[in-house]
DNA sequence: GAATGAATTGTAAACGATTACAATAAACTT
DNA sequence: AAGTTTATTGTAATCGTTTACAATTCATTC
C-alpha cells in the first residue's frame, strides 16, 4: 500500500509538503503542488484515514443510533442521514439498540472508542432521563425523542400537537370511545398520549383507563393489545396507535375479528408507510417529514462539529394529517 | 482522555504489559494482571480503536454497500448483518449507492481508506461484470447478486428457480398472458427473467416481447410500466414483478385503472413485506430468507477475515412460494 | 552451583499521517 | 546594501497503540 512517504519521494519533497498540498494546497508553490499531484496520480495514492484520524484526533464518521432500522420511520431517517453525511464527506456508522438501554450504552461507548465526529441518537426514555449526566466526548443530536432539560440539539415532531389533531379528527368524525396504543419505551409515546388525552378532555371526555395502553413498540404487541381491546365488554369505536408497527398489528387483529374499518372501528396512526395507503380502506395518519428530520439532524450535527460552541437548537416539526378512509365520518348512532 | 500510558503508570508497569493484559491476558503474571485491570477500572480506560487500527493494520468495522436501505429486502438484510457483526464485536458502516456505479466505486474506495476489515456488497450488473479486475485490499462477500466467474463468496437466492416456480404457479392457475417487470440494474432482474421465460417455454409459450420489460427498480417505474401494459390493446392477465417496489407501483396502477385482482389481472412478486399480506387480496410472492441471507453473508465475511486463504463458497438459497389471493385460480374462459 | 530454558517484563520501533517549529530563500524596506 | 518581512520547505515530534526484540528473573537440570 502506497503511503505519503512514497509520494514524497516520487515528488522529491518532504511528507510535510505532500500533506500540505493534500489538505488545502496553501503554502506551497504552484510548481511543487503540480509535481506532488502528479505523483499522487501516478501512484494512485489515497491517504490513510486511520492514520489521519489518529494524528488529527477527528474522524469523518458519524454514528446513527436507533432502536431498529426496520421501523419504516428510522429506515427513512437513516437514508436522509446517509445522504446528507455523504454530501459533506462523512461516513455513517449504524447501530440498532432494540430500545435496550444496555445496548445504547454499549454503542455510545463504541462511538467514543471509534472517535466518531458526532452521533445522531434516538434514545429510550430511560437513557434520555439521565442524559445530562452522560457527557460524551462528541456532539450528539437527538432525533424523534426529547431529553429532559439537557442543552442539546434536537429534531422531532410536535408530538402533543400531532396526537391532539389526530384525536380531534376522530372526535369530529363522530367517534367517542377512542382507545390509544402507545409505545412504552420512548418519550414520543408519552407525548402522543398527552395529546390524545388533551383532545379528549377538550371535548369533556376522559380517556378510559383500560383503553389507553403503553406497550412495546412491536407489531406483535400491537396485535395482542388490540385483541384485548376488541374482546372487552365495551370495545372502542376508534383506535389510535402511535407508530406503524403497532398499527400493523392492530389491523391484523381487527381483520381477524372480522370487523369493518371504519364501520365497526376506526383506525388512525402515525407514520406514512407503503402499506398504509395501499390497504383498503387506506389509513388516516400523521405523516412525519422523515427525510427532512434526518437531513436537519445531520446538518445540525455537522454544524456543531464545526463549531462546538454554537447555541443549541430545538427543531420542532409539525406533522401532516392525511385524512383517509379508515376514519371516515361515523353514521350518527344513539351512542 | 486517559491513555494506555496513564494505565501503565498507575499500575506501575510498561505500556507493553498493559497491552498484553488487554489483548489476551497471556504472558502476564496473575498478580500484575490484577493490578492492571484495577487501574483500567479505576481510570475508566478504554483503548483507542483508531490507534489500535493504525498499528495492527486492521479494524473491527465491516462495510455494507447496498442500493437503497429503504428497499425492504435490504432493510431486513442490513439488520441481520448488524446483529451478526455486533455479536462478533464488529461495527457496521452503511452505504447507499442508488444502483449507481460511480457511487459504488466511491464507496469501495472509502472502505479502502477507512481500512475496513471487509465488505458486504450488492453490486450493479455493470460493477459485477468487471468485478474480477477490481482487487480490493479487503475481503468482499456478494449478496443478492451474482458476479461472473470471479472467485468470491456469494449469498443469494436461486433466482431462476424462484421465478420459474412463481411463473409456473401462475400457469397452473390458468393464466396465459403473463407479463414481467424486471429490475434493469442487477443480475437478479436478469436471472428472474430467465426463470420466467423458462417456465413459459416449458408450457410451449413464449414471452411476448412487449410484455417483458426491464425497468428501474423503483415504485414509480413500476407504476408507469404497468400503466402501459394495462393500456395496451392486449393487456396481460397476470403480472410478475421482481421486487416489492415494482409491485407497489403495479398495484397502484391496477387500482387506478379500476381492475380487480385476480379477476382482471393476477399479481405476483418477490419479497415479503408488511403490505403484501395486509392488502386485499394478499399478494402471492416468493419470500426470501432475508435475515438468513444477511447473517450468512456476515458469517462468511468474518470467517474469510480470520482466514483469507479459505476456499470461497457460494450459498444459493431457495425462496419460499407463498400462495395467496392475488393469484387465485382463474375461471376457465375461452382464451 | 553453573548452565540451560522458560516465563515475565521492559525498551523502543513501528503504523501513516499532521503540524509546531526551525531553516532557508526571496522580496521588500528605507 | 543591510535589515526586515514574507513565503516556502524541511525536520522531527506527535497521536495511542502493538509487537519484535532484548533483558531480566526464576526455576530446573545435571
Amino acid at each position: 500500500m502506497v503511503s505519503i512517504k512514497d509520494v514524497a519521494k516520487a515528488a522529491g519533497v518532504s511528507t510535510a509538503t505532500v500533506s500540505r498540498v493534500l489538505s488545502n494546497g496553501e503554502h506551497v508553490r504552484a510548481e511543487v503542488r503540480r509535481r506532488v499531484m502528479e505523483a499522487v496520480e501516478q501512484l494512485d495514492y489515497r491517504p490513510n484515514l486511520v492514520a489521519r484520524s489518529l494524528r488529527s484526533q477527528q474522524t469523518n464518521t458519524i454514528g446513527l443510533i436507533v432502536s431498529d432500522i426496520r421501523n419504516p420511520f428510522f429506515t427513512s431517517v437513516s437514508r436522509a442521514v446517509e445522504d446528507t453525511a455523504y454530501e459533506k464527506g462523512f461516513g455513517l456508522f449504524l447501530c440498532n439498540t432494540d430500545e435496550n438501554p444496555e445496548k445504547e450504552a454499549i454503542y455510545l461507548n463504541l462511538m467514543r472508542d471509534e472517535n466518531v465526529a458526532g452521533v445522531i441518537f434516538s434514545p429510550t426514555r430511560q437513557t434520555a432521563a439521565n442524559f445530562a449526566s452522560f457527557n460524551a466526548p462528541f456532539p450528539i443530536v437527538i432525533v424523534d425523542r426529547s431529553v429532559g432539560n439537557a442543552e442539546v440539539d434536537v429534531v422531532l415532531l410536535d408530538n402533543v400537537d400531532a396526537a391532539f389533531r389526530l384525536t380531534t379528527h376522530l372526535l369530529e368524525h363522530g367517534y367517542r370511545r377512542i382507545a390509544a396504543l402507545c409505545g412504552d419505551m420512548s418519550t414520543t409515546g408519552k407525548e402522543r398520549y398527552s395529546g390524545y388525552e388533551k383532545a379528549l378532555r377538550t371535548c369533556g371526555l376522559a380517556p378510559l383507563a383500560e383503553q389507553a395502553k403503553f406497550v412495546q413498540p412491536r407489531t406483535e404487541a400491537g396485535y395482542d393489545a388490540t385483541m384485548k381491546l376488541l374482546d372487552a365488554s365495551q370495545p372502542p369505536d376508534a383506535l389510535l396507535t402511535t407508530n406503524s408497527l403497532l398499527a400493523a398489528g392492530a389491523l391484523q387483529a381487527i381483520r381477524e375479528r372480522g370487523l369493518a374499518i371504519p364501520g365497526d372501528i376506526a383506525l388512525v396512526t402515525f407514520d406514512e408507510t407503503t402499506w398504509a395507503s395501499l390497504v383498503q380502506p387506506p389509513i388516516t395518519l400523521i405523516a412525519q417529514p422523515t427525510y427532512e428530520i434526518g437531513q436537519t439532524a445531520t446538518e445540525l450535527l455537522l454544524k456543531r462539529i464545526a463549531d462546538p460552541g454554537r447555541p443549541t437548537r430545538q427543531v420542532i416539526l409539525k406533522g401532516r394529517l392525511l385524512e383517509r378512509g379508515s376514519s371516515a365520518a361515523r353514521r350518527q348512532t344513539a351512542g
